[in-house]
DNA sequence: TTGCACTGACTACAAACGTAATCCATACTG
DNA sequence: CAGTATGGATTACGTTTGTAGTCAGTGCAA
């Protein structure tokens, strides 16, 4: 399992919006953004030589996709957030991100229902 | 209120050995990082220049405090966070959190507490 | 008292980043 | 078919980051 490598905060955003549809050329991927072509194409090149997005040959230009699932990098990203702001301690995290956010009561019904399985499945 | 100012990974560890106990030298940081003093006392500098830090003359040498409390920086980061990676939707984020961590009884007992909190004051 | 061991200040420097411009080939327009 | 617009490849460039080295002052050990 290759490891997942690092991308940049402009490089997120050019993944989350081939992640929410692909594939998409450079240009419609710069409108998505509302950014300049040019640095777009940019990170779409350095993204490709981090094998994180692929293309195809479409006609005369490229169609990329992204070729690791965001849950990858979600995952990823996530410890190492958790690592440096909570020392990896996820409950804190967990407990900070409850205590701070406005939830509706729905939210607070699943995330209680998902405590409730974990309660029965932890050791 | 100052906007907090970004801190790098570097930054962050250094700072997270401040929060837990300050003042502090830039030996004693850098013992407690085991990393290379002169590569603490830039990142020591950087952080004063950013007013994240503060210092205080002690004989010869500086003892370093935060100037900026954690609680903040934590707020900050988190927000930033979920917004780079779940588009700034918490409670997906704590759904994600919940499901892929290990988290002891007592960590899911606390949790369901503040839930119930939160079931009781919200609207 | 002399010189060394530390200190902070300043400097260095390559890699990564964000942001784009230039270059060259090709496709479309008239 | 000529000229222009567009696409990817390559190059540019100031800034930030991580990691430290150099420099000049000073307090302590011998």
């Amino acid at each position: 399992m290759t490891r997942t490598p690092p991308i940049t905060d402009a490089e997120w955003e050019v993944m989350n919006v081939l992640w929410e549809k692909s594939p998409r050329t450079a240009m419609e991927v710069a409108e998505a953004l509302d950014r300049h072509p040019k640095t777009v194409k940019t990170l779409l090149g350095r993204l490709v030589r981090k094998n994180v997005l692929r293309y195809r040959e479409e006609g005369n230009r490229y169609v990329y996709s992204a070729a690791i699932p965001r849950q990858r990098y979600v995952r990823d990203e996530s410890a190492s957030f958790i690592d440096r702001v909570f020392g990896g301690e996820t409950t804190p995290a967990l407990v900070h991100f409850v205590r701070s956010s406005r939830m509706s009561q729905e939210e607070i019904d699943e995330l209680r229902r998902i405590l409730d399985e974990k309660a029965g499945s932890e050791s």
